[in-house]
DNA sequence: ATTAGCTCGTAATAAAGTTACAACACTCTT
DNA sequence: AAGAGTGTTGTAACTTTATTACGAGCTAAT
């Protein structure tokens, strides 16, 4: 949640990043406060502080505010601390580790479970599905892919944008594209989404909340990790993304019912033959 | 909180109980819930429920329902369920999340450091390294590739076993392969990595313990998953897998000392202008 | 049986959160 | 540069939620 308002600060408007910053300036203080204190505190009105919640995808303050709480409940379970030059290989692996596993504790409270009901729908409703990602998402549009494939419709995965835009435009109102990206200002990739738009294919996106890749999608699966600490391609919002697409994929071949999963038990037999 | 409840709910007056039970019974719910709603499933008053939060020392209702709330984002018992065909959308995901984490913590107990730190030696006495992994394991290759690239020598990933078979051939004694398999018996990768030996590269194995790949490397981080439980290609292996590499590719970087963090910050500045 | 003491609910009150709307500010035209 | 139109923010009314005060009902001991 901290990450959220982090990364959907900038696209919040003037008054309401007042508010984010009062919040973000002290957390543990802001659960046990009540609008009005914020809204004092960061010199604006009350009703600025409700849309503020609502711009975060909360109905209401008090759910703004729980989770918040819980939010800051399990950053406690598993401290992150940043990676210095002076680790040791187990300091080291053990914060990093940690840090994985705090992204995934957030995320298991953040995810938005009406978004996964729909987008079960759109799968259920829709005749191919493609996945668009580049560089690090590019990674997890393959294994998207992978997942995919074998829920029986058509599913592929593109990374290079030429190929997205091309692949976009063929598309009709009976597919479905998931754009996947860490920051979701990818001018590529919001282009991609564009032309699939004007196919009227359907758009899942999984990025950061409020950013534009975010706001053109039929459904958005917020995807924020605190990557200050990331030294490299972003691997936690990579974990992240992955875990989520899973949760779709399951979602959906669980709703298939049994029938479903007895396919799937045969693609896997499938490659047996290819083991000691 | 909960464990607080639990006990001393014998202590509490007769209507208080009734409170308790409710929010034992629906603790995620209760957290969501105003006074009102739960007063009426307990059928008590509302200063009933009140009273009940004062009985477990806090002020008022709102408290409670933050420390509840904390109670469970934190409660750290990632128990691993098997998904079934009625769970409902939010079951699905926290179980699937949970076994995420437990894999994660389990990678955490059981990394072998002094693996880590010979890889790193290997690394810094190469001229090259190649990634090589077939099917999901293939996508955890190229994503170390986009990660070790960056470290100032020729990295690369090939999934399909001919083009791995002929790279392993052309190897010499200054090269480096990292052979990622979620089994290690994949008849295809066992070949390449004995091309490779013969063209004496050093080998480093991210796979099951014990497993024949395991054997034939040098050096061997075991990423061991309890898999019965992912219906689809092994997801937390996948996880598991990019996180060791996520750790050692770190554990380079931060060996190299500022210099090589410097480089690094200019390969993620290199690729700004892609974005709004 | 009566009263002290405790438990619990009703009804009033206060506080917090939310909505509707109007005023203001900022573009983008013309 | 004026004005239409859009978007942002605050005011004030309103609703919901939490809390308090008080008294009725029950239990038990005299």
């Amino acid at each position: 949640m901290l990450a959220k308002i982090k990364s959907a600060r900038d696209a919040l408007r003037k008054s309401e990043q007042k508010v984010a910053d009062v919040i973000l300036a002290d957390p543990d203080g802001s659960v046990q406060s009540s609008i009005q204190s914020i809204a004092t505190k960061a010199s604006v009105s009350e009703p600025t502080v409700i849309r503020f919640c609502r711009a975060l995808d909360c109905v209401g303050f008090q759910q703004f505010k729980l989770r918040l709480a819980q939010d800051l409940a399990s950053r406690g379970t598993f401290f992150y601390r940043d990676v210095t030059t002076d680790d040791t290989s187990k300091e080291l692996a053990t914060k990093l580790i940690d840090g994985a596993i705090a992204s995934m504790v957030q995320m298991r409270n953040q995810l938005n479970y009406e978004s996964l009901e729909h987008a079960i729908n759109f799968f259920e409703n829709c005749d191919r599905i493609e996945f668009y990602g580049s560089g690090g998402s590019g990674i997890v549009a393959e294994d998207a892919q992978l997942k995919f494939f074998r829920l029986g419709k058509p599913a592929i995965a593109y990374a290079d944008p030429h190929i997205q835009h091309a692949s976009a435009a063929l598309l009709d109102n009976k597919s479905l594209i998931v754009a996947i990206s860490h920051s979701g200002r990818s001018k590529d990739i919001l282009e991609t989404v564009k032309i699939a738009k004007q196919s009227r294919a359907k758009v899942i996106t999984v990025t950061a909340t409020k950013s534009p890749l975010a706001e053109i999608g039929d459904v958005n699966f917020s995807v924020d990790v605190d990557e200050d600490s990331d030294i490299f391609s972003p691997v936690k919002s990579r974990l992240a993304q992955m875990i989520v697409l899973d949760i779709l994929a399951v979602g959906i071949a669980v709703k298939g019912g049994e029938e479903m999963l007895q396919q799937l038990a045969r693609a896997r037999r499938a490659i047996d033959f290819k083991f000691v």
